[in-house]
RNA sequence: AACCCCAUGGUGUAAUUGGCAACACAACUGGUUUUGGUCCAGUCAUUCCAGGUUCGAGUCCUGGUGGGGUUACCA
């Protein structure tokens, strides 16, 4: 199970929305006999991204909450398109995400059989045939949403016929393309998907899974609502796209008089400064404009994990983000503020500092090194806590050091003592700059040795705690920190002849080095932790090496201190444009 | 263009089915703090518009406006 704190506060009773409520009542009424069985059906044909991990999310946890069942069911009805590299890529994240389907895995090409006979009934009864117009042909005749469809020559052919040719195309008789067998339903629906939809397409291809047993293959509405029938289905939650489809599924099942599960359609995940599609993500990976369908600033469940996305993030934001019908799109902060929430609970503290300038405490004892123990996490005692080397030489954060300082910076500058995070109290006592640049290199300063551990008999104040690391021991370590990958929030919207790729955020990875503490070293993949003051990283899975470790920042910390920078350069620049 | 669906703060969702618009995120104030983190307190919408029904409408009706989907031998 997933290290998680999932839903410690969207306490408010269980969730609420439209689908739950449907479902309750029906089970209230005793449809189904009380029973709720859902599924995610997922094609084989791409990894899986965060807006699948929504339908995951409503399909498992509806059931789950009810005592019911989720299926996972692969519908590879397209052998063109499908690959079991995706069906083994797809299990895996579910897996990750931590639900479980249990014995109940199950492909549509496992019911091609029972699809087939299926078929075969339908032509019997009238209400299937097989046309043998060419795909111009049947475009054509079917019109469009202001042109009627019109039947064409093989409409009214006697189902005794349609059947020999129905079996024949099933023998492999004829070529792609030669005939197809369609629903028998109207020609004149404004629907488009009535008029005739096509039920079985000759394809003579090899399927990853039933080899060359089928030259037919079934077409999604034929297969989905069978699929949903054969294993007992309640409710099929599919997206909104398949509002129109209803009716034809509606119309399968009930004239072949089988078990009928009521399709239910709700909004996609939309999340800003990200593309969810998949040819979209596509491009980025074939551009190369990311490094693969897990790079850690892609929106897929590859990408999140490798970024350092906790499963039960991932989940109390779907929680979060609710159900319903309208397209909306979700800010990428809410995404964040649930991992920052997990972790904040979850990941142990580590020091590490990203952009080090030395600090030199000259009154400390020559040789002298002091282990001096640190808290793991503040949230949670039960971690522990650490020893942590302190000596005279020390790298603190550039950012955190100013010579001339401006009102509301409390870090250290000339005078000012502050907290070294677990260590001393040091007082800055004066700088060493590179005379040709004027770029401070060293930072001196005198430590006081009452305040060991940061607290003094006096109990006197600073205004600030940083965090350090002892020169001689520190490790050196790469780091990965990621921006958003596009710079604009909806990166779909871009002037004529712009593309997508023109919104790409150039600072969407930046490596640097860093010095760590000695612990981090040897941290293994995956590992995640808070880099006090700084953020959350993990160490990354493809790139990490034992004693050369590879950290990917996650998300940062908030950071407040850099909104009253920001504030202040606005002001600033406000003055300087009145003068 | 036709058909279908949708519309509640900056964002995403609620509202016991016609009865005081709630929760989370964001933003802004302030407090606490050995992370400028966390935590705590506070501020921030009369529900797209116009009519109608009703003692009473976010919810029901009519008409607009705006957005999305569909028009594949993909799913």
């Amino acid at each position: 199970m997933p290290a998680s704190n999932s839903g410690s506060k969207a306490q408010s009773g269980a969730p609420r929305d439209f689908i739950r409520t449907i479902v309750d009542a029906d089970m209230k009424a005793g449809k189904n006999n009380g029973a709720v069985h859902t599924r995610f059906p997922p094609e084989p044909n791409g990894y899986l991204h965060i807006g699948h991990a929504k339908a995951i999310c409503i399909n498992f946890e509806i059931a789950a909450e009810r005592s019911g069942l989720c299926n996972l069911r692969f519908d590879d009805t397209n052998p063109v398109k499908e690959d079991v590299e995706y069906v083994d890529a797809i299990k895996d994240d579910i897996a990750w995400l931590g639900f479980d389907w249990g014995d109940r895995l199950y492909f549509a090409s496992d019911y091609f059989g029972r699809l087939y006979e299926l078929s075969e009934q339908l032509v019997e009864q009238g209400d299937a045939y097989v046309d043998s117009c060419n795909s111009d042909e049947i475009r054509e005749l079917r019109g469009d949403t202001t042109v009627e469809g019109k039947a064409g020559p093989y409409r009214d052919r006697a189902p005794a016929e349609s059947l020999d040719l129905l079996r024949r195309m099933r023998a492999g008789e004829f070529e792609d393309g030669a005939h197809v067998l369609r629903a028998k339903i109207d020609l004149t629906s404004p629907n488009i998907n009535l008029r005739d939809p096509i039920i079985y397409r000759i394809r003579h291809v090899e399927h990853h899974r039933t080899g060359n047993d089928w030259c037919i293959y079934p077409m999604y509405d034929w297969a989905h609502g069978l699929e949903d029938s054969f294993e007992g289905i309640t409710h099929s939650l599919c997206s909104l796209e398949f509002e129109n489809h209803r009716p034809l599924y509606d119309w399968f099942l009930s004239k072949l008089g089988v078990h009928h599960p009521q399709q239910i359609e709700f909004a996609r995940l939309n999340l800003s400064f990200f593309v969810m599609s998949k040819r979209h993500i596509t491009t980025l990976v074939e551009k190369g404009a990311v490094s693969g369908w897990d790079d850690p600033r892609l929106p897929t469940l590859r990408g999140l994990r490798r970024r350092g996305y906790t499963p039960g993030s991932i989940r109390s934001f779907c929680r979060e983000i609710g159900v319903a019908k309208f397209n909306s799109t979700v800010e990428l902060v809410k995404l964040e503020n649930e991992l920052r929430s997990d972790l904040n609970a979850n990941a142990q503290r580590r020091l590490a500092v990203l952009d080090p300038l030395e600090l030199v405490v000259t009154n400390w004892p020559e040789g002298k090194v002091d282990m001096v123990p640190a808290i793991n996490n503040h949230e949670d005692e039960s971690a522990g806590t650490r020893d942590v080397p302190f000596s005279g030489r020390l790298y603190i954060e550039r950012a955190d050091f100013m010579e001339e300082p401006p009102k509301k910076f409390f870090r250290m500058a000339p005078g000012r003592e502050v907290r070294l995070r677990y260590g001393y109290y040091v007082t800055c006592t004066g700088v060493e700059k590179d005379e040709a640049t004027g770029e401070v290199t060293r930072v001196l300063c005198e430590y006081d040795p009452e305040s060991r551990g940061g607290n003094t008999a006096d109990e006197r104040k600073v205004k600030a705690t940083m965090h350090w690391v002892s020169v001689d021991h520190a490790g050196d370590a790469e780091l990965r920190l990621y921006d958003n990958l596009f710079q604009v929030p909806n990166p779909m919207k871009f002037k004529k002849g712009k593309t997508l790729l023109d919104n790409l955020n150039p600072n969407s990875l930046t490596v640097q080095h860093a010095k760590v503490e000695p612990s981090l070293m040897d941290a293994q993949p995956g590992f995640t932790c808070q880099f006090e003051r700084t953020g959350y990283f993990t160490v990354d899975t493809v790139d990490s090496k034992s004693g050369a470790p590879v950290f990917n920042r996650a998300v940062s910390l908030r950071d407040s201190w850099a909104k009253v920078e920001k504030q202040a350069a606005n002001q600033a620049a406000q003055r300087a444009k009145k003068k």
